[in-house]
DNA sequence: TACATATGATCAT
DNA sequence: TGATCCTATGTAA
């Protein structure tokens, strides 16, 4: 379930558990037979990700590109005598003294080369989930000169890293922003506002492994992860049923083939 | 068994 | 904008 909260979350979980270790790689689908013949037997260094990018560094100068499209699955079983015999879709499998990886439906598993990573990490917006300096400058810049819908825009990588389908729309919400008003049009402190949410509430989703916007104090719990499934979400999939905020209901369409929920009295054009 | 659906992105037109 | 690629899951038939 892949936002960039995912991702970074995979990082982490691999890199403590992985990172240091030298490991038995193949591809049991085969689609990755050659990359994995190359990696195996080698030391994972380490794991870093990059909004929607995940990358292996491997010992000898090797790094390998990960990108889990709309599919892609990272399993991680920590005792690897019980981990189940891989399906005919796992891409690539390690097999580590304290665990197994499994991999399956990525867009991308690749080895490449320093400049194609480059060329990739240049493509590539501001992450709410590894803040560098100017990133509000640069995404308010961004913004200011799309004329497309803020939902749209919110999508796009080069603008913010690491946002995708459902946290676009519940920012949308708490920011009480019309999806479909124009980029350019977002006020600067709502484009801020933006922004800061996408740094808290990522965060979250990266510490509990789901994405959670509710604010917990609203429907009586104590904290995100005691938020109950159909409980997390303001408006994604809630069409047609009552706002959380003021019991008008959701809306929801297609925007640029991806379709976008709001709450028509919380959020203004 | 078949179909619809999904938190993504690219490429051709 | 539409076609295409990835895989698993839930629901309908």
């Amino acid at each position: 379930m892949p936002e960039g909260h995912t991702i970074h979350r995979a990082a982490r979980l691999q890199r403590r558990r992985f990172a240091g270790e030298i490991l038995e790689v193949d591809s049991p689908q085969g689609r990755f037979s050659d990359g994995a013949a190359e990696l195996n037997g080698r030391r994972l260094e380490g794991v870093d990700a990059l909004g929607k990018h995940l990358f292996h560094r491997w010992e000898g100068d090797l790094t390998v590109h990960i990108h889990l499209g709309l599919f892609g699955k990272f399993k991680v079983f920590t005792d690897v005598e019980k981990a189940p015999t891989p399906s005919d879709g796992t891409r690539m499998r390690w097999l580590g003294n304290t665990g197994a990886m499994y991999l399956s439906g990525p867009t991308a598993c690749e080895i490449v080369s320093a400049d194609q990573e480059e060329e990739l990490r240049n493509r590539i917006g501001p992450d709410p989930l590894a803040v560098r300096k100017g990133d509000l400058d640069r995404v308010m810049s961004s913004l200011s000169r799309r004329s497309a819908p803020i939902a749209q825009v919110l999508l796009d990588q080069a603008v913010v890293a690491g946002i995708g389908n459902v946290y676009r729309a519940e920012f949308c919400f708490l920011a009480g922003i019309d999806p479909r008003r124009p980029a350019r049009e977002v006020s600067e402190t709502s484009a801020e506002e933006l922004w800061e949410l996408s740094v808290r509430l990522m965060k979250i989703g990266e510490r509990i492994g789901r994405i959670v916007t509710v604010d917990p104090a609203e429907v009586g719990a104590r904290k995100p992860g005691d938020l109950r499934k159909g409980n997390r979400l303001y408006v994604y999939k809630r069409a047609g049923q009552p706002c959380r905020r003021c019991e008008t209901p959701i809306l929801s369409a297609v925007l640029a083939s991806r379709r976008v929920w709001w709450c028509p009295s919380c959020q203004s054009a």
